[in-house]
DNA sequence: CGCCTAATGGAACAGAATTCCCGTTTGAAA
DNA sequence: TTTCAAACGGGAATTCTGTTCCATTAGGCG
């Protein structure tokens, strides 16, 4: 006598009731290949058929636990918002907020990770799961980079009450305005000139909290 | 004598060699249709043949005009290029520089542009045409707002030698962020927070050119 | 007013993306 | 170690997207 009436708990969301060795490892090889593939041909490009293949993973396995492109990236996301990078202490703002900045800007220039994100942005514009995905992302990195203007607001560098995350958002939006919205080239001095207006602005009051 | 070498000038491009009254007509209601689409389905959702059934045009048409969806938005950041805004004048750069950002606040919120604006984003993304039209459109965008930073120079306002478009773009690059990057909500505090920012950035000297 | 051909539109066609089916592999509890 | 079902894999079936063919419509010039 066969019974199968277990379809619930197998039908929500594969990979979480038994994620021991190999489903982890799938999921490994599957973001990998994301990953490469958005380098290559950026969100447009994304192909689940060729994902799987380049991830040595029946397509099917692709389909069933990440549905379409945009859960891929969601994913992806998700995997990248772990993976902290501790924020610099310099000593003062202007010199931790430059920092910040020449890692915005080494990051969207860089070879590999500059395509990445900007697939990431199509993808957040394209979908809300990717949106939430990606609003976690940023979340966690302005949370990270707050305590340089916390500590800046500590030595008396800015008014107490500074939004210190709209200082650090106000440092990564020109670059990052650049990157994907007017579509101009990012150079050196874009990062220096973000970190400095971002600097005086927060200086002269004007990102006290309401 | 029969001359029928003409081949080529049709083979480029259909559309630019009897560019009367049918052809315009397809295209206004062609590109209508695509903004309709991206607003209900954004730049993922958009859909050759749908814009087609939509414009009451044939499919072929759009695929042989257009080539593909971001062809579309391409020739849809064009049109919208054309439709000059003019920029305010206030009296004062904190004035002119505030109802941009409103501008940019208002756009971006619209039910109907803001998703259109998120789309192109995307498409840009995506697409290197598309990345260059988007870019046509914010340099002329920008070169209209710029007039108000040059007024505020010959003021007094801001040093001489400050680059006017940078101070335009520090204004709309936070808003973009939080639409397009961050995926936070916009508020109104958050346009004049930009304004407010860019200003007094300006007056500090932070955009003078090197 | 009438010709010529650019431009269009419908339908058949080709190809890619997605789903379905079902047997196989493997993590984990007994 | 044994057992059982979660998770995977290959390929057929299906659906959807994009292309090509050819007849038809309609600008613009003489």
């Amino acid at each position: 006598m066969e019974q199968n009436s277990r379809l619930k708990a197998a039908s929500l969301t594969p990979g979480t009731v038994r994620p021991g060795g190999r489903t982890a490892k799938v999921r490994a090889a599957v973001l990998e290949a994301t990953q490469e593939a958005l380098v290559e041909g950026g969100f447009h490009g994304l192909n689940m058929d060729r994902v799987a293949a380049r991830a040595a993973v029946g397509k099917t396995t692709v389909y069933r636990r990440w549905g379409s492109a945009a859960g891929l990236v969601a994913d992806l996301l998700r995997d990248m918002a772990e993976q902290s990078v501790p924020a610099a202490d310099t000593g003062s703002l202007e010199g931790d907020l430059l920092a910040n900045a020449r890692l915005v800007h080494r990051t969207l220039t860089d070879p590999r990770m500059g395509p990445v994100f900007r697939a990431v942005i199509a993808a957040a514009a394209c979908d809300e799961e990717c949106a939430t995905a990606l609003h976690g992302f940023y979340a966690t990195r302005v949370a990270a980079w707050a305590t340089c203007v916390e500590r800046a607001a500590d030595r008396g560098e800015v008014p107490a009450g500074t939004d210190a995350g709209e200082v650090v958002r106000a440092v990564s939006a020109p670059l990052y305005y650049r990157f994907a919205v007017s579509c101009e080239p990012l150079g050196e001095a874009d990062a220096e000139r973000a970190a400095a207006a971002a600097a005086t602005a927060a200086r002269a009051g004007t990102f006290t909290g309401n």
